[in-house]
DNA sequence: AACTACGCCAACCGCCTAGTC
DNA sequence: GGACTAGGCGGTTGGCGTAGT
C-alpha cells in the first residue's frame, strides 16, 4: 500500500480539514496528484479488498485510507458499476430491454430507479442503454425520443416486439431473475417481475382482454402499493387469433404494419432492424392519422 | 495499410438533498 | 437557521475499439 497516500500528502503539504473538503467538492489542490481516468488494476485491487475488509461507505476517508489517489466520488462510482459483486455488463437482455422501456415511459430518466428493478445493473449502465439505442433509434425515427410519435412507437411496436421475440426464446433465460415468464393459457402469456424485486407484484392477475399481453407489475407511483399492470396488444402465437392485435386503446390499426417486412428480421435478439425506412414510413402514416 | 467516422462505455462534472454540528 | 460534509443522481465527455472507405 502507498504510503504516501492522500491524507498524509495534505497533512504533510498544511491543508488540514481543506483537504477533505477539497476532496468533497473535486476540486484539485495544488501540489496534490489526484488521479484521474481510467482506473488500473492496482487501484482495483486496493479498493476491493479495502472495501471487504472495512465495508461501503465513508468514500472519502476510504480512499485517504486505502492510500487511493482518488476522489471519494471516484472510489464510490468505481465500486457501484464495476468492483461491486454481482454486476453485470454487456448484453442488456430482451426481458432487461423490456424492463427498461417500460419502467422509462413511467418515470423518465430515473436511472437509478429504474436499476432498482435489474439487479446487477447500474443506472449508469441503464443510462448509457438510453443514448446509445433508444435514442438511435428516435433518431432514425426522426423524432424526439420524449415525443408522443417515439412512445407510441414504443408502446405499440418496439414493446410488442420485444414480447413476442421473449415469448418465442425456446424457454425463460434462466440466469435473469428479474423476470419470470408465465403462460396462462394458449392465446395469453404474462411477463412478471420477479417479486424479489418488484412490490406488489400481482401472482397471476388474469389477462383483461384476450389478445393483450400483461407485461409487468409495477407502481404506478414509487410509492403507491397498488398493482397496476402495463397491458400491451399482443399477436402472433400469443395474441388474438386472427393476429390482427396491435392496436391503439385496443382497436387495431397497425397490423398492416405487420404485413410488411416487420416482423422478418429473422432470430436476431436486438432491435438493431426496427426502422427500416419501409416501417419508419409505414409508422408516421399511421401516426398521423390519429 | 492508412485514415476517418462512428458507437460504446467508463469516468467525470455539477447540482441537489439529507444529515450533522 | 446557517454552514459544512457526504453521498447520490443525471448529464456530459473523452478515449478506445471497430467498421467503413
Amino acid at each position: 500500500m502507498d504510503i504516501n497516500n492522500v491524507h498524509d500528502q495534505m497533512r504533510s503539504a498544511g491543508y488540514g480539514s481543506l483537504a477533505a473538503a477539497a476532496a468533497t467538492h473535486d476540486q484539485p489542490i495544488e501540489g496534490l496528484d489526484l488521479r484521474k481516468g481510467p482506473w488500473t488494476a492496482e487501484e482495483d485491487s486496493i479498493l476491493n479488498n479495502y472495501v471487504n475488509i472495512h465495508g461501503e461507505g465513508h468514500w472519502n476517508s476510504l480512499a485517504c485510507h486505502a492510500g487511493l489517489k482518488r476522489t471519494g466520488k471516484s472510489c464510490r462510482l468505481r465500486w457501484l458499476n464495476y468492483l461491486r459483486p454481482n454486476v453485470q455488463r454487456g448484453n442488456i437482455t430482451l426481458q432487461e430491454q423490456l424492463i427498461i422501456l417500460q419502467l422509462h415511459s413511467r418515470w423518465g430518466n430515473r436511472w437509478s430507479k429504474i436499476a432498482e428493478y435489474l439487479p446487477g445493473r447500474t443506472d449508469n449502465e441503464i443510462k448509457n442503454y438510453w443514448r446509445t439505442r433508444v435514442q438511435k433509434q428516435a433518431k432514425q425515427l426522426k423524432c424526439d425520443v420524449n415525443s408522443k410519435q417515439f412512445q407510441d412507437a414504443m408502446r405499440y411496436i418496439w414493446i410488442p416486439r420485444l414480447i413476442e421475440r421473449i415469448g418465442s426464446l425456446p424457454e425463460a433465460v434462466p440466469d435473469q431473475p428479474s423476470t419470470c415468464i408465465t403462460t396462462t393459457s394458449e392465446s395469453e402469456c404474462q411477463y412478471l417481475v420477479d417479486p424479489n424485486f418488484v412490490p406488489e407484484t400481482s401472482g397471476s392477475t388474469s389477462s383483461d382482454s384476450y389478445d393483450q399481453v400483461q407485461v409487468c407489475s409495477i407502481p404506478t407511483d414509487p410509492t403507491s402499493s397498488g398493482d397496476e399492470f402495463m397491458t400491451y396488444p399482443c399477436s402472433g402465437q400469443y395474441g388474438s387469433e386472427n393476429g390482427s392485435g396491435y392496436s391503439k386503446n385496443g382497436n387495431s390499426d397497425i397490423h398492416g404494419f405487420e404485413q410488411s417486412n416487420y416482423w422478418s428480421t429473422g432470430g436476431d435478439t436486438s432491435v438493431e432492424n426496427l426502422w427500416t425506412e419501409e416501417n419508419i414510413w409505414f409508422l408516421q402514416q399511421q401516426l398521423s392519422d390519429d
